[in-house]
DNA sequence: GCGATAAGTAACCACCGAGTTACTTGCGGG
DNA sequence: CCCGCAAGTAACTCGGTGGTTACTTATCGC
């Protein structure tokens, strides 16, 4: 008689919106932190679903896992910047780092949580592990056409390289609350925020003259 | 009778091995992940004296962050670059971020997990707040001097290199687990680390070039 | 040496939250 | 059109955990 709002059967959508609803309750709270209850009652799903299709809070949180890595890789696989200038690319490059935590900001409070836990759940999906990393492809073949072209320096190890170009950002992500705390000035602010986009692309090119 | 090691009273000694238990459960397991009887019986004390010298569990991890920020602030006061040649400084000062998150792998986890928590045990401190940035100070004098030499570019904020010197050591120990799994490379050995070492002074010398 | 104070102990409890049980009901294939 | 299966529900359980109660006793100023 309960007119809820999941009335009709749908696989698909059930889980979908268990998986929407676990991503926003672990990134804000952390694994331990988040409720399955809550994340039920967010999914407009019966608890019992979450275990239905996950098993457990742990595969619940491997599946989050898994779509987020899906997809980030995802669209570094859509960035087509294999012909451009490589000066222009890697700034390209840098700024879609950056503005992915943007625009995923519970990209950054999940990785966090799966480091906490010494990666187990990553290491225990072959999902996320057959995903490959494109971004370290493409700036393999940057630094390469670039040291040709006497654009950038040709001493550069690309891994290294992609650690670094994530780290300048997701620092700044990461700790901003704490680090706004203590400075006692907003890094939160949409001009903080500017500027600082501006100042990662300026390091990571600034380091790579030659 | 029972011969317990904690027989003498000894107000310091306890809350001291208290508050050494908890950095050590705090930064493995997380906040909510951390079992006060476990921390108790690591610092080989009764779980009340928690609550007697520090009344809450919260209240603990505060004065654990407390203690953490006051020893690295302590030690970037003791850093004496502010006579030396800017380039040798810098690199120096790098390589000093670098170690200590070598020398206390208990700092970016209780870091991470603060700001989980948007900051509220450090916004609520005011001894926390109290202390004051002195590498950033260093920062801004050592990018003056070394402007006016030609050493250094000239428009650079020390605030936001403070950010990067940080975020290029802190991504790579935050994540190395993680990344570790998916590269299938182990990025935590020794000699990784050495290499990543000299590519942190590397770019932030390299970026800071006239 | 005595008594107030505070360090320390053991046993306890109320609640909360992950996971289950036992069930109902919509739906697609024959 | 009906039946087997899987989607969905409500009401549990039970172990763990932060915090407390009620107590003992070492220590130190007088």
């Amino acid at each position: 008689m309960t007119a809820s709002p999941q009335r009709t059967r749908n696989r698909e959508r059930t889980r979908q919106q268990i998986l929407d609803a676990a991503t926003v309750e672990f990134a804000a709270k952390g694994l331990e932190g988040a409720r399955t209850d809550e994340i039920a009652r967010r999914a407009g799903a019966n608890k019992r679903m979450i275990y239905h299709y996950f098993t457990s809070k742990d595969g619940l949180f491997q599946a989050v896992l898994e779509e987020t890595y899906a997809n980030i890789r995802g669209a570094e696989n859509a960035l087509r910047l294999a012909s451009r200038d490589p000066v222009e690319a890697m700034s390209q490059l840098v700024a879609f780092s950056f503005d992915w935590f943007v625009d995923h900001p519970e990209f950054i409070s999940l990785l966090n949580e799966e480091n906490l836990h010494r990666a187990e759940h990553v290491r225990s999906s072959t999902q996320v592990q057959a995903l490959n990393m494109p971004l370290v492809d493409t700036i393999s073949s940057l630094l390469t056409r670039g040291a040709a072209s006497g654009q950038f320096r040709a001493d550069v190890d690309p891994v290294e390289l992609y650690i670094s170009i994530a780290g300048v950002s997701y620092f700044y992500f990461s700790n901003r609350l704490t680090l706004s705390a203590i400075f006692g000035r907003d890094l939160t602010s949409p001009e903080e925020t500017t500027r600082r986009r501006e100042h990662v692309v300026d390091v990571i090119l600034g380091y790579l003259r030659p």
